[in-house]
DNA sequence: GCGATGATGTCCGAAAGCCGCTAGTCCTTC
DNA sequence: GAAGGACTAGCGGCTTTCGGACATCATCGC
């Protein structure tokens, strides 16, 4: 219906992360995070592996300090008082996947552009379909922006928790843009 | 001719991996290490990612040590003063291909064993020929003693530095039996 | 505008083929 | 008739290859 399973994005070596939850306008999220990074952030029809992952309380102090900093900076992006976040990531993903979503991270607040310009930047207009499926992978939504690219026409595009949400984020920064100048 | 480039053992992340050469009467063998252990002894014929490694002196400091200590072992080995060697080893495989090197390192100095005993003891005589295979990856040359194994009819099949090595090895090995009993 | 179409790059799953084997058969030698 | 070589089928694991799916885009015809 929504997705199939098999385009989950993925944790890989689950061995020392942990995770929490929190409340937000667009629904609860799932933040996992290794000793190394901040590894997802999770929609709720994302969850799978997670569910058996140990808590923040439970797990690697140096994994928990990263949750704990997540929140805090999410929460702060849902008030309107945060732009920019200022994490460590720590995402698992190919060679490929990995310079989309740097590339994600570029894209100023507020701003969209389209899969083919991303694609140039990535240094090949061609590539713009394979951008669409990388950043369809993305495991750390919001804080790896992907919802800031939409179709050449401006049309939004597909989107792991769904169109709305990926509508209120844009609307949500395009409404905060300028407040904090 | 000797064997085609796509066999070769694999060395994994090659990051902070260190090497060195030695001497030896079965020809200059190249030791590659990482920090946890030694991760390869490697043939003239199986160079190829090693020759861009760092020395042993530029790189990680307890690489440095467990080429050292190899470097050794391996010399008393051939001079007929060592029969069992005392390292850290870190080799890359699948499972089964460590499993498999696990039961490699259990055949006593000396002795030989067939593709399918090996097999039986890794708990299904079918895989005899997944055992070769995984034999044949064998990282870690003369320690890991993948020449011990021989044909059913105890003939000698297959071995990466070629067959005149293997005899060389197994002759040396019986050779001086029980020179240190 | 809007839908259909063809070309694009990456990734994943399935399937085929390769191999440092073995046991069995059949045939030659001596 | 025993030993040994040549051939075969079947085995399990791993690598490679291939085919499709996809959060696209430009073009064309209506």
């Amino acid at each position: 219906m929504t997705r199939s399973e098999t385009t989950l994005p993925s944790l890989g070596d689950t061995r020392d992360l942990s995770r929490t939850t929190m409340a937000s306008p667009v629904g609860e999220l799932t933040l996992v995070a290794s000793p190394r990074g901040l590894r997802a952030v999770l929609w709720p029809n994302e969850l799978a592996e997670p569910a058996s992952l140990p808590l923040a309380a439970d797990g690697d102090p140096a994994a928990a300090t990263v949750l704990c900093a997540a929140v805090q900076q999410l929460e702060q992006y849902f008030a309107g008082d945060r732009r920019d976040f200022d994490l460590l990531l720590d995402p698992v993903g190919t060679d490929f996947q990995l310079s989309a979503w740097l590339q994600l991270r570029r894209i100023p607040y507020g701003a969209t552009i389209s899969y083919g310009e991303q694609a140039r930047r990535l240094g090949d207009v061609n590539k713009s379909r394979a951008v669409g499926a990388a950043n369809g992978r993305n495991p750390i939504s919001i804080i790896v922006p992907c919802h800031r690219v939409v179709g050449t026409n401006g049309a939004l595009i597909g989107f792991a928790a769904g169109l709305d949400a990926k509508a209120w984020l844009l609307r949500h920064e395009q409404g905060t843009q300028s407040l904090l100048d």
